[in-house]
DNA sequence: TACACCGGGACGTTTTGAGTCCATCGTAGA
DNA sequence: TCTACGATGGACTCAAAACGTCCCGGTGTA
C-alpha cells in the first residue's frame, strides 16, 4: 500500500491533502451524526463555501445525505470510513511526525520522507530530492546560498535541477576547510550546485590544520576577505547535521580534543559547531566563514539530515533553534520524538 | 492495491485520469528519448498549452529534464516509470474493458465496476450506484424516465439520492405487469425512485395472466391509455437484462412457451422482449407500455446488468443495438468479450 | 406560536486554466 | 562561418471555475 501511495504522491502530490480533507469531513459528520453546514465549517476551520462544495461532491458520491435538517452519513459513507482507517493511518503517519517536530522545536516547515537513511541509500536520495525542492521554492532572484559539506548535502546538490530562479543564485561554502573528503567538501558541493543549476559559485580555500600564524596571514588576504563577506551575507543556508563523535574522528581531531568534546557533552555538529543535548554550543572548528550569529540574518536555514543513528545529534542542533526548514526521514523522526 | 485505488476513486474520482495522463507523458518521452514540446503534444493528442503545464509539473517533480534541445527523462523518471507499470495495468484494466465494449457494440458510454455480481452482493450495490450516477447526469428538468423491474434496477432505485434536476422528473414503469415479485416490479421501482428523488411517478396496473377479452377492455380504459402515452414519450429508459430461460420460468410461462423460446434461441430478456444471439427479437410478453420502436425516440437508454452468468444474455441484448449507456461489472464484461 | 438553524440559490469578485503568439537560444547543416 | 530550423520560455487575452458573502424559504423545537 505504501508503495502505491508513494508513487501517486510523485505524480499527484496533493492527492493526500484532498483525500485527508474529505476524510475529515466524513469523520466529523460521523461524530456529529447530524450537523449543519455552518457548524461543520467552523469545526473544520473551513469557509462555508468550500465546505459546501465538498459536501456537494460527497453527496454526489453517495457518501453523505443532505436533508433539510442537516447533513448525515449514508451506509456507504460509514462503510468507506471504516475501510479508509488503516489507509489514513498510513497516509498521515508522516504528516503527524512533521507536525510534532514542527511544534516541539518551533520550526517553520518540516518534511519527513519514508524510510531510514541508515538502512537504504534510496532514502538519502529522497532526502536530497525533497531538500532540493525546498531550496528551489525558497530561492528568489540572485540569492546567496551558503552550503555545508557532507554526503547528505552532496546528495541535495545531485538532485538539484535548473530553474529560472536558481540560475541567478550564487553558491558558497558556509565555512572553510573542515577536513571532509574532497568529494563531500563544502567547496565541491557549492560548485556542483552551481553547475547543476546554471548559477555561480565562489570558493573558499582554507587548508586544514594550519598554524595560528599562517592562519592569521591568510585571513588578511583581500580575496579571502571578500569571499567571507559574501558568505556572511548569505540569505539561505543549507546544511547537514553530523554526530559529534563521528565528525571529530573523521576530521582527525587529537584524542585530547575528542575527549574534551565528549566531556562537554557534544552530540550534534553542524558546519563546524558542536552542540550539546540542550542545544548549547560547546566547541567549534578553527576556520573562517559563516558565524553562528549570521544565521539570524539569513532568510532561511535549511537542515537536511536523516537516519535513526543521527536522531540525538539532530535533536541537539534543533534545540539551538535557528532552523526554518528541516528535511529528515522517518527513522530519525521517530528517534528524535521518542525522547 | 486494488482496495486502495477503489477507496481513492470514491473520494477523488479523477485521480485515475490524471495519473494515467501523466504516466502516458512519461512513457512517450521515454520512447522518444528526446522530444520537443509540439511533437509530444501532437503525439498525445493534447494542446500544446496543457502539455506544457504537465511537463512543467513533471520537471518540478524531478521526473523530466527540459533542455534547450528538448525534453528527456531523468533517472528518477525512469525509475518511477518502471515501478508504475504494474499499478497502471491494474488501473487501466477496467478502462480497457469499457473501451472494448464501447467499440464492439457501438455504445456511447460503458461503465464497468470491479468484481462479479454473482459472487458478491456488494458488487450489485456498486452497479446500482454507478447507474444512479449516470441517470442523474442524464436527466434534465422534467424528464420522463421509464424503468423496468428486477433486482438490479431496484438496487439503482435504492442508490438514488435527491438532486435538483431529478426533483422534476416523472418515473413510470416501462411496461405493465411482467410477473415479477412485488418488491422488484417496475411499478415498485418507479415509486421508490420517485420517493428517493422527490420526483413524481405514475403507475400502470395491468394484472398478469389476463384473458384476451379482459385485456382488450382494459386497454380502452382512459387512464390506462393516458399512462401508456406518458410511458411511450419517455426520454430516458433504464432497464435490466435477464437470462431468457430464468425469466420465462420466473414468470410461470407454460412449458410449451419455454420450449418455444429455447427453440427460437432466446438468450437475453429486457422489459418483456426476448432476444437471440444475434440481437433479433424472437418473442415478447403480452402486456402494454413501451414498445421497442419507442426506444428510437428516447434520448438515452441505460442498461444495467452484471454477473458472469448473464454475460451471454447481456451480449444478445446489446447486439440489438439500442443502448446509450451500459453499466456492468468485471465478471460480465469478461464473459461478453471472450466470445 | 416564535425562534433558531437548516439547505439552497444568487451575485460579484478573484483566481486559475487554456489558447495563441512571439522572442530568444542552441544546434546542425551547408 | 553563416543561416535556418526547431526548441523552450515568456506574455497576453479570454473564459470558466472557485470562492466569499448574503439572503430566502422551510422545518423542528422550545
Amino acid at each position: 500500500m505504501k508503495a502505491v501511495l508513494d508513487l501517486q504522491k510523485q505524480l499527484l502530490p496533493d492527492v493526500l491533502d484532498i483525500i485527508k480533507k474529505r476524510y475529515q469531513i466524513l469523520h466529523h459528520v460521523m461524530a456529529y451524526r447530524v450537523v449543519g453546514r455552518r457548524t461543520l465549517a467552523a469545526s473544520l476551520h473551513m469557509t462555508e463555501r468550500v465546505l459546501r462544495a465538498e459536501v456537494d461532491f460527497l453527496k454526489e458520491q453517495g457518501l453523505l445525505e443532505v436533508e433539510s435538517f442537516g447533513i448525515k452519513m449514508t451506509p456507504a459513507g460509514k462503510k468507506l470510513l471504516d475501510e479508509m482507517e488503516p489507509m489514513m493511518k498510513e497516509m498521515t503517519g508522516l504528516a503527524r511526525y512533521e507536525e510534532q517536530l514542527r511544534q516541539r522545536f518551533g520550526i517553520g516547515q518540516v518534511i519527513v520522507v519514508h524510510g531510514d537513511s541508515d538502512e537504504s541509500s534510496y532514502v538519502k536520495q529522497e532526502l536530497g530530492r525533497m531538500a532540493a525542492l525546498a531550496l528551489r521554492k525558497s530561492v528568489q532572484k540572485e540569492t546567496v546560498v551558503a552550503v555545508s559539506g557532507g554526503s547528505t548535502i552532496y546528495e541535495v546538490a545531485q538532485q538539484l535541477a535548473s530553474s529560472t530562479a536558481l540560475k541567478g543564485s550564487i553558491f558558497v561554502p558556509a565555512r572553510g576547510g573542515l577536513g571532509e573528503s574532497v568529494e563531500y567538501q563544502a567547496n565541491t558541493v557549492a560548485s556542483v550546485m552551481a553547475k547543476k543549476t546554471g548559477g555561480q559559485h565562489r570558493m573558499l580555500h582554507v587548508p586544514d590544520h594550519l598554524g595560528e600564524e599562517a592562519y592569521q596571514t591568510l585571513l588578511q588576504e583581500p580575496n579571502i576577505q571578500e569571499v567571507v563577506q559574501v558568505i556572511r551575507s548569505a540569505r539561505i543556508v543549507v546544511h547537514g547535521i553530523g554526530e559529534a563523535k563521528v565528525m571529530a574522528k573523521r576530521r582527525k581531531a587529537s584524542p585530547e580534543l575528542v575527549q574534551a568534546l565528549l566531556e562537554e557533552g557534544a552530540l550534534g555538529e553542524a558546519f563546524g559547531y558542536y552542540f550539546d543535548r540542550n542545544g548549547v554550543v560547546v566547541n567549534r572548528m578553527p576556520t573562517v566563514g559563516l558565524k553562528l550569529e549570521d544565521l539570524q540574518n539569513a532568510e532561511k536555514v535549511i537542515a537536511v539530515a536523516g537516519g535513526s543513528s543521527k536522531g540525538e545529534s539532530i535533536a541537539s542542533v534543533l534545540r539551538y533553534g535557528c532552523e526554518s526548514i528541516l528535511v529528515t526521514d522517518e527513522g530519525a523522526a521517530k528517534k528524535i520524538l521518542q525522547d
